[in-house]
DNA sequence: CAACGGACCTGCCTGC
DNA sequence: TGCAGGCAGGTCCGTT
């Protein structure tokens, strides 16, 4: 489900209910996510007001005096915000119980998701080590793209998607940005040329950043930590189109699959 | 190193 | 109606 923009909506919707609150305790109905949820989670919240809150890539960081929380949503993961008390379904494997009352819900159905806990920083932990630049950051640009890209005889597709390129671009905007930019997903990404990642690299930003002022795309079930839906669905040039027109050109969009994950573009406008 | 396939899970939809 | 098969927004890990 998350992509940057779920995720990044996520953050901004828990926010308000976490910080400047203390952690009451926490409740593990199910540990078993992609790693194992650490036995003593509770000790290390419980008691405790929330810092921060900040987003690495796809990855929340929730930081108290002790150390930080790292949480991935995965497939199908979700935070929401409940205000009065409701009983867990059979995915709502943590709450995070603070003390005016309100509760942090996490869900996550197919269990790829994970929560964890680092005492050190969180930067230096493993999982976010190796991570390449936010696409909303200075350090993003198309010479950045273009020098990463040299040598590499993989599809570009699978290049803006590979955390240790750049953060954030999953599946359904690593296909909006490619039609954004006139760029096909197969070519080779060391033959794609500077200027052309150039236009790339704002059409990454653009498509982000304009997804999470719309709060996000709701595919099938992403609503945000209120429980709302985002509205970047209907804004979509090609994921999910297949057989539909271009909306620049009218001929029908393709579906092919690249890395074992579906991609969408239109033949004639992206080269 | 870069590249690829498999793995981890459940739910939902399609077609027989 | 039931069931098998395929597919889904991620990403780590082992092998070539």
């Amino acid at each position: 489900m998350p992509e940057l923009p779920e995720v990044e909506t996520t953050r901004r919707g828990i926010a308000p209910f976490l910080l400047g609150d203390r952690v009451e305790r926490v409740e593990v109905r199910e540990p078993r996510l992609r790693w194992p949820v650490p036995a003593d989670l509770d000790q290390c919240l419980a008691g405790t007001e929330m810092l921060s809150l900040d987003r690495r890539g796809k990855y929340l960081l929730a930081r108290n005096v002790r150390g930080t929380l790292i949480a991935h949503l995965g497939m199908s993961g979700s935070l929401r915000v409940l205000t009065r008390p409701e009983p867990p379904s059979p995915h709502d494997h943590v709450d995070i119980l603070m003390a005016g009352g309100t509760v942090i819900r996490y869900r996550d159905p197919r269990r790829f998701g994970c929560l964890l806990w680092t005492g050190g920083d969180p930067f230096d932990h493993p999982l976010l080590r190796d991570l390449g630049p936010e696409p909303l950051s200075d350090g993003f640009d198309g010479a950045y793209l273009h020098r990463c890209s040299r040598g590499r005889r993989a599809p570009v597709k699978g290049f803006v998607m590979d955390a240790r390129v750049v953060v954030g671009v999953g599946n359904i905007y690593a296909s909006e940005a490619l039609s954004m930019a006139g760029i096909h997903p197969l070519r080779a990404a060391g033959r794609v040329s500077r200027q052309r990642y150039d236009v790339l690299a704002g059409a990454i930003r653009d498509t982000l950043e304009r997804s999470i002022r719309l709060g996000g795309t709701t595919l099938r079930d992403f609503v945000n930590p209120a429980g709302e839906p985002g509205y970047f669905e209907q804004t979509l040039r090609v994921y999910g189109r297949a057989g539909q027109p271009c909306r620049t050109c009218g001929a029908p969009l393709r579906q092919v699959v690249v890395g074992q994950r579906s991609t969408f573009y239109c033949a004639s406008c992206q080269r």
